[in-house]
DNA sequence: AAATATATTTAGACAAGACTAAAAAAGTTA
DNA sequence: TAACTTTTTTAGTCTTGTCTAAATATATTT
């Protein structure tokens, strides 16, 4: 149907306009996709005339009905891999991304059903990012930055803002994942540390690895 | 490493020489690949430049061993995902060959291993092909035709020689499967057909059928 | 508002992988 | 061996996706 190459720039565009309230500008995503504004020139070009963008000239791009479905349909399929990956192979959750992002292209509804449901139809990946489901819409939870709770809050972690590989080794490290229990235990004025209690150990954190934890809070 | 391109060709030439004892032709990749002849010699220059295969203009080809172990590793993937669709995502076999043949050229040798010992190190995929292991060694296996064994012979289904979706419909419709027990009741001089016995059934199948069945007989 | 800086697009090029049409080599037949 | 047929290669073109360099549009300063 469309080209990896087609996937990603709609895969990049997606997760972007999340962030800015007008359209994307190419510049934002030749940084995203590692490659030259020119590049992506051609690319919104392409994409337009398969009325998967919205293109003006000089305007940036939105994504058009059939951009976002087909945008979440890939995130769908990435996650899915990656719940595969750590729940059936035995994979860290640091170690799936890159490989994810090979099985994504893989075009087959009846393997995306068929996964989906051999993995008891995840609503959730490894990293607490949510699943589309096969319609495209994106299941929620109420969930609030560590660095946002008070003294004496608790709550069970369930994501990550960061996904990089050293930000969740150093949470492996710490025995920190998703469902564990967090109760805030005392807060540093001066530089916004906190010290926190993980099942049953205590550590302190800083402000910065606070800043990237997800807890589901109710 | 190499493009989606290179390994599918490898893999034509490697599954090529098993047929021809001098190289293989140029016309005969083209008509496995469903491609045209000049396409073919370009990518044999190609290949050749890589080391992956020994050239000589209008002598045709013949794999290196980099080549072969190339080739190995590839349909090693192909075989092990087959096994994976079939047993754990409950595809029948005629539908994973198309699946398979994208999966096969994800990139990873940690996804590999871990997929072979998730699925328990298979030695033979849902058609009764070998895998090949790491090394690149075919499991053998001493199997023989149906159509080739003599009245009140039994045996083992182990594998099928044509692995068209037809065929394999076929098979199933007459509840005849991998690891099936068979006796040859009966052997039609005119036409060659064959009365059988499959587990408790008795069937009469064409010679067409039979030279298509692979048994273990030992 | 003019000058400068930044962002974006255009023009032209390249590599991979495919194709068509024509040329050349090899094989076959008379 | 000459004539014909088939196979293979070459030459040139196309598409996709990328790039650099240059041109143009937009944004920011002064």
């Amino acid at each position: 149907m469309y080209s990896d190459s087609e996937e990603n720039y709609l895969k990049a565009i997606f997760h972007l306009e999340r962030f800015s309230k007008e359209g994307v500008s190419t510049n934002a995503i030749a940084e995203q996709m590692h490659t030259k504004a020119s590049s992506v020139t051609d690319m919104l070009k392409k994409l337009a005339d398969k009325k998967l963008v919205n293109y003006v000239k000089y305007q940036g791009v939105t994504l058009t009905n059939q951009g976002k479905k087909t945008a979440a349909a890939i995130i769908r399929k990435h996650r899915l891999w990656e719940v595969f990956l750590v729940e059936k192979l035995d994979f860290s959750w640091d170690e799936v991304h890159e490989i994810a992002e090979q099985l994504e292209h893989i075009e087959s509804d009846l393997l995306i059903e068929k996964l989906d449901k051999h993995l008891d139809f995840p609503k959730f990946d490894p990293h607490g990012d949510p699943i589309p489901s096969k319609e495209g819409t994106f299941p929620q939870r109420n969930k609030v930055l560590l660095s946002e709770m008070n003294v004496g809050d608790s709550g069970v972690c369930v994501g990550v803002k960061d996904t990089s590989s050293s930000f969740l080794k150093f949470l492996d490290k710490n025995k920190i994942a998703l469902g564990k229990s967090i109760t805030v235990i005392e807060h540093e004025e001066f530089d916004d540390s906190l010290h926190i209690k993980v099942g049953n150990e205590s550590i302190r954190i800083s402000n910065i690895i606070a800043s990237n934890l997800y807890l589901k809070t109710n």
